[in-house]
DNA sequence: ATAATGCATTATGAATGCAATTTGACAACA
DNA sequence: TGTTGTCAAATTGCATTCATAATGCATTAT
């Protein structure tokens, strides 16, 4: 979410006028908490021990229960009763049954994206995909990374149906941790670029079911890409 | 949840070894809340007061609140920061955004089906079927709709992808409470069982991308009865 | 009479307190 | 040595309490 808010578009003349901003303790918790644990601070299988949390972050037990319960049931941590939460494992089982869910919604994603998107929105995705076809030659993995992450999620966004939009941001949060994209080969990663151009190319003729065919495609070489990489580091 | 616990397929060794079931209040009212809202006994747009339902309930306010806010990230709820909540509002637009997600989860249910489903189970769905069949001749109407959900219901689980599952489950429950089925038209309802019939043959056949497409077209057809539904009551 | 203001009531958000459960250690025993 | 039993410490689940914000109503001013 807090990535949408980078770009500029809506500090302009707002000032003085703008509602304030409150957020309650909870929201703003599990905000944090699902930050700590996507980017892999606390890592999987860990225990989350109420009282230490609560501590680090100089709030009672209450609100951040509240927030443990939401991650729960995001399937980011489990709560045992009366045992405390762990932070959930991925296991290469859970990314099998994932990647066709997401592949399924980006597929779904490519096809509103084809009859909606603008014209804006079409060049700041070709924006993108020519910043990450950069970082591509120039090896640069870590933000190769992020601008395909944001590819994707212009075109979620292009899609237009926030409930699409808000299962998929789920289901990412859950496989980013793999962060599989650290041995990838050469092989593979060219082959993804490779894809990334037919999905601009698809996505600028606005081709609906073809965009839809490449994603789905694409998530399925994606997961063999992880599975490759757990397969390889286990 | 408690739903797939209707069926008996898993009582059967099982027996004295199963772990006692032994659930927290937080989470046995986010099922009893949840309940009440998807089957309308909390009605769309209504407040939520706190107190009243831990009185209802016989609980104080902080497992409530706990599960208010498991709620609130399914949608079921809207939390108004030091407002309370509500029971969240279905839309047109929310339906019209929700129904292609569905179907896509569908679609994707009915691939994985084909290729994983056991003759067992097979056999469970062609009975539900026809059971189905049967309650549309006599013109029953909630039997008939009951029905129906155990088909898809048992498609997905045939599928054997957890994660889809909890997503599809999460979808029915917002759009339940729509309750289209009162004002299908005669015409629609034929349609519906013919749409059905074919979902069989193709489930029949394993043809995973054809019932792919039939379901997908099947929510899409689906959704057309809503929006006539929801055209014509209000 | 109507609209705006101030106050009392009520509801919500968060912290604290208490009972119940788990965990780990250590002793007793086979 | 390995198993079982007991008990203290820690952790969790929930109730209660306290602080803050919202709501309703009477009062006042226009």
């Amino acid at each position: 979410m807090s990535d949408s808010f980078t770009s500029l578009e809506q500090s302009g003349g707002a000032g003085a006028t703008a509602p304030i901003q409150r957020r309650s303790l909870h929201d703003e918790l599990t905000d944090r908490l699902r930050h700590l644990i996507v980017e892999g601070d606390l890592a999987p299988g860990a225990k989350v021990p109420e009282k230490q949390l609560c501590e680090r972050f100089g709030v009672s037990r209450t609100p951040l229960r509240e927030a443990l319960k939401v991650l729960a049931s995001e399937g980011l941590v489990q709560l045992r009763p009366n045992r405390g939460a762990v932070v959930s494992q991925i296991t290469l089982e859970d990314l099998e049954e994932t990647f066709p869910v997401m592949g399924a919604l980006e597929a779904l994603s490519g096809e509103l994206a084809c009859a909606r998107i603008s014209d804006r929105e079409m060049a700041a995705v070709r924006e993108a995909h020519e910043a990450m076809v950069e970082h591509y030659e120039r090896g640069e993995l870590a933000p190769y990374f992020r601008r395909n992450q944001e590819i994707h999620e212009r075109i979620l966004q292009a899609a237009g149906n926030p409930t699409l939009t808000s299962l998929h941001r789920g289901l990412t949060g859950r496989v980013r941790r793999a962060r599989y994209m650290a041995n990838m080969s050469a092989e593979r990663w060219a082959r993804a670029v490779a894809e990334h151009e037919e999905i601009i190319a698809a996505l600028e003729a606005r081709d609906g079911p073809r965009l839809s065919r490449i994603l789905k495609d694409h998530l399925a070489n994606k997961f063999e890409t992880v599975q490759a990489a757990l397969l390889g580091s286990d």
